[in-house]
DNA sequence: ACGAGCGCCTGTCGGC
DNA sequence: TGCCGACAGGCGCTCG
């Protein structure tokens, strides 16, 4: 599910809580339970749970799609992949069917992994750079210049949309906010990166930035049944879209696959030249 | 270097 | 109603 804009919204909720579920700033590990042991990534179960005992939660983070929950002496980092979610509670509430992993607080509360499909990853380390070293810059950033990501574009030569989702060029996106960050620019998902100019070049780096600040001001995308919370569905203007017209020029939006995803774009506005 | 195909998982939806 | 395939906000791995 979570892409760059569910994510942030993950990180704000746990660092500000809301009604109901408070931050987790301060709070002191009690200790943890592992419910699906293929969530952990390392260390060991045993070391795991023997080394995040005790540890007070001095920061919440966000790297690309991966959140870095900052422990008094590690780092946990937590990626959602598809189905993730993270909940603040009671201890008393009866557990979620799907709940991966739990750390309990020394006080009331306890933070629980909901992940249905899985696919979730969890690392516990000193160095978060051992996890998230190779990523590519983070697009919101202010050192994420339109020349950098000319620069990044011309070096290789891959079509679009397998570009955009390749977290080592640039971290963040996934399949909604590529498709809404090429419509949004009027390219091609299959035009090749270095055959991007530059006032194309320019149009995405604005459009990946506005899309993925628009999410975050939403509060992400909510699809279906996944993930609740987000309003950005309502504003989507290609993904999921297929067969309605497009907003500019009536065309019907539609679907193909590039890299095994659904891709959604608007024929007419985003020609594919030759 | 690039991209296609598959596996990992559970659940929903539409068609028959 | 039930069954079956397609599909889902991700990513790591192979192979050509």
């Amino acid at each position: 599910m979570p892409e760059l804009p569910e994510v942030e919204t993950f990180r704000r909720y746990l660092l500000q809580g809301e009604t109901g579920s408070p931050s987790i700033l301060g709070k002191k590990i009690k200790d943890a339970d592992l419910l699906w042991e293929r969530t952990l990534a390392a260390p060991s179960p045993a070391d795991f749970k023997d080394r995040i005992r005790g540890q007070f939660v001095t920061g919440v983070g966000r790297r690309g799609k991966n959140l870095l929950i900052r422990l008094s002496w590690d780092t946990l980092i937590i990626h959602l992949r598809m189905s993730g979610e993270l909940v603040v509670e009671e201890k008393t509430n009866p557990p979620g069917k799907h709940y991966r992993l739990i750390l309990n607080f020394t006080d009331k509360y306890r933070l629980a992994f909901n992940n249905i499909r899985k696919f979730g990853r969890v690392w516990l380390v000193e160095d978060p750079v051992q996890v998230i070293g190779n990523l590519g810059p983070e697009p919101l950033a202010d050192d994420f210049t339109p020349e950098l990501f000319h620069q990044i574009l011309q070096k290789h030569s891959r079509q679009l949309k397998y570009f955009l989702l390749d977290q080592e060029m640039i971290a963040g996106l996934g399949n909604i906010y590529t498709d809404e960050a090429l419509y949004r620019a009027k390219l091609h998902p299959a035009k090749k990166t270095n055959s991007v100019n530059s006032s194309e070049t320019q149009r995405l780096w604005l459009s990946i930035r506005e899309v993925l600040q628009e999410g975050i001001e939403n509060q992400g995308s909510s699809i279906d049944w996944m993930y609740q919370g987000g309003d950005y569905q309502k504003y989507l203007s290609v993904y999921n879209l297929e067969g309605k017209p497009c907003k500019y020029c009536k065309t019907p939006i539609k679907r193909i696959k590039i890299a095994q995803r659904s891709t959604y774009f608007c024929p007419t506005c985003q020609p594919l030249p030759e």
